[in-house]
DNA sequence: AAATCCAGTCACAATCGCGTCACATCACTC
DNA sequence: GAGTGATGTGACGCGATTGTGACTGGATTT
C-alpha cells in the first residue's frame, strides 16, 4: 500500500491522526523550524506557513531543499494573502507550489491527491545550471546548451550527485553511497563503468567532458 | 560552553550583541573590507554581502581564504538574487555556501545552527592563495590566475608541500619525506626531475617560476 | 684554465590504474 | 511469463605516471 507522508508547520485545529483512505495510508506530522522530527520512507509532502516568525518559513523551505534527506519533498508554501512578491520569493526559495491559507484538513488532502494524480509526487522542481549544463529535476531532463542528454535512471542520479557537489573530488565510495547503493555492496570498479556511460551520454548530446578523473582518488565535476 | 563566532559585512538593522542560547554563546562582529577586526577562538562563520562595492565581496572572500588565521572559516556569500553565474563565482572565490538575501537575524542564526548540526564547519574548503597561484584542495585543482594547471598526482603533492612551506629552503630529503616516500628509498636526483616536471606544468599554464633553486641545498617556493 | 660539482633534461622501462567490452543478471512492461 | 531495457561484473589492454641512469652544460673552486 502506498504511504503518503504529510508534514505541516501549522496546527489545523483538527485531529490529524494517521488514517487509510482509497488504498493509501496517510501520515501526518508536525514540521518544526529544525525540519521534520522523523524521517520517512516514500514521498514527502510539506506545507510550510509563510509566516512562522520573521522569514523562518522561507528559511525552513531552503533547509529542506538543502538537506539531501528531504530535498525531494514536494513543498507547498501557505501564504496569508495573495501577494505577488511573496509568491515569487516562495518559489525562489525552492517551493514547488503555493496556496492561500488558512488551511483545513480537507484542503490539504484535496491538494495532495490532486498533485499526486498529476504525477507531481517526488522530484520537486529544482534546476541546476552549471555552465552549459542544465538539470531539470522536475522533468528529469538534463541538457547541454538546449540539447537534451539521453540518460538512464542511474546516470541521471549520478549526474545529479555530481551537480550537487561541484569542484570536489568524489571518491568511488562517495559516489556509491551518494546514489544510495550501500546495500548490496557495489564493486568500486563499477563506478568506472557508470562514469564511462555518463560521459558517453553527454558527448552524444554534443557536450564536453565536465568530469575530470583524479587518478587513484576519484572524479570531479569541474565548474569554471 | 561552545562559542559561535559570527561575522557579517552587513548591518542587520537589529542589535546583535552577544548572547547565549541553547548552551552556546553567540558573538557577532562586523566584517570590514580589511577582514575581521579581532581574531577569535573557535570556528568562525562569515556572511559576506555580494555587493559591498564593486566586487569587494569576492575580494574579501579570497582574502579570508588566503589568510592562515581565517582560512578555515565557513564563508557564506549573501547574494541579492539567485543568479547562476554569481553562485559560481562565489564558490570559486572560496565560499562554502551561499544564501539569497537580504538577511535577518533569525535567518543567520538558523543557517549557522543548521550548518553546525550538519558538521559543516569541518568541511570548509581548504585553499591556498599564494600570489597568482591558487590551490583548491577540495577539487585537487591548481590555477595560475584562473588558468588551470594540469598536474599529475605527484606533481600536485609536490606543489602542495611547497605551498605549505613557502619562503623556506626545502632539501631534497625534506621533499621526499614530505611526499611520504620514505619507503622505498628514493634517489635524491629524482627530485630534480620532479621539480622539472612541476615547473614545466606551471609554465604551460602561462605561469612564472615560483620555484627557486638553492644550489647544493634544495629549493624554495618564493612568495611575495 | 682545468678540474670538479651540481642541476636540468631526456629516453626508457616497469608499474599501476582507468576505460571498455562482452556477458550475466536484474527490473520493468505488456 | 515473455520480452526488453538497464545495470553490475570480471577480464583485458592500453595509456598514463613515475623512478632511474646517463648525458649535458653551466657554475664554482683551485
Amino acid at each position: 500500500m502506498d504511504v503518503v507522508n504529510i508534514f505541516l508547520t501549522s496546527d489545523l485545529g483538527e485531529s490529524l491522526e494517521d488514517f487509510v483512505h482509497d488504498q493509501r495510508r496517510f501520515t501526518f506530522d508536525r514540521l518544526g523550524a529544525g525540519g521534520p522530527r522523523r524521517l520517512v520512507e516514500g514521498p514527502m509532502w510539506a506545507f510550510i506557513d509563510w509566516v512562522l516568525s520573521d522569514l523562518a518559513g522561507l528559511e525552513l523551505c531552503r533547509r529542506l531543499r538543502a538537506d539531501p534527506r528531504t530535498n525531494d519533498a514536494h513543498i507547498t508554501m501557505v501564504l496569508e494573502e495573495d501577494d505577488a512578491e511573496d509568491r515569487r520569493r516562495a518559489l525562489r526559495a525552492g517551493a514547488d507550489d503555493y496556496v492561500i491559507g488558512p488551511l483545513t484538513r480537507t484542503a490539504v488532502l484535496d491538494r495532495v491527491l490532486a498533485l499526486q494524480s498529476r504525477g507531481a509526487e517526488r522530484h520537486a522542481t529544482q534546476r541546476f545550471e552549471l555552465g552549459a549544463l542544465t538539470i531539470d529535476m522536475a522533468a528529469l531532463q538534463a541538457r547541454w546548451n538546449e540539447a537534451p542528454i539521453v540518460l538512464r535512471p542511474n546516470e541521471f542520479r549520478l549526474l545529479r550527485f555530481f551537480a550537487e557537489n561541484p569542484n570536489r573530488v568524489l571518491t568511488r565510495d562517495d559516489l556509491i553511497s551518494g546514489l544510495g547503493k550501500r546495500e548490496p555492496a557495489i564493486d568500486e570498479r563499477t563506478v568506472d563503468v557508470w562514469i564511462g556511460r555518463l560521459r558517453r551520454a553527454i558527448k552524444s548530446a554534443g557536450g564536453g567532458n565536465p568530469l575530470r578523473t583524479v587518478r587513484s582518488l576519484g572524479y570531479v565535476f569541474d565548474l569554471g
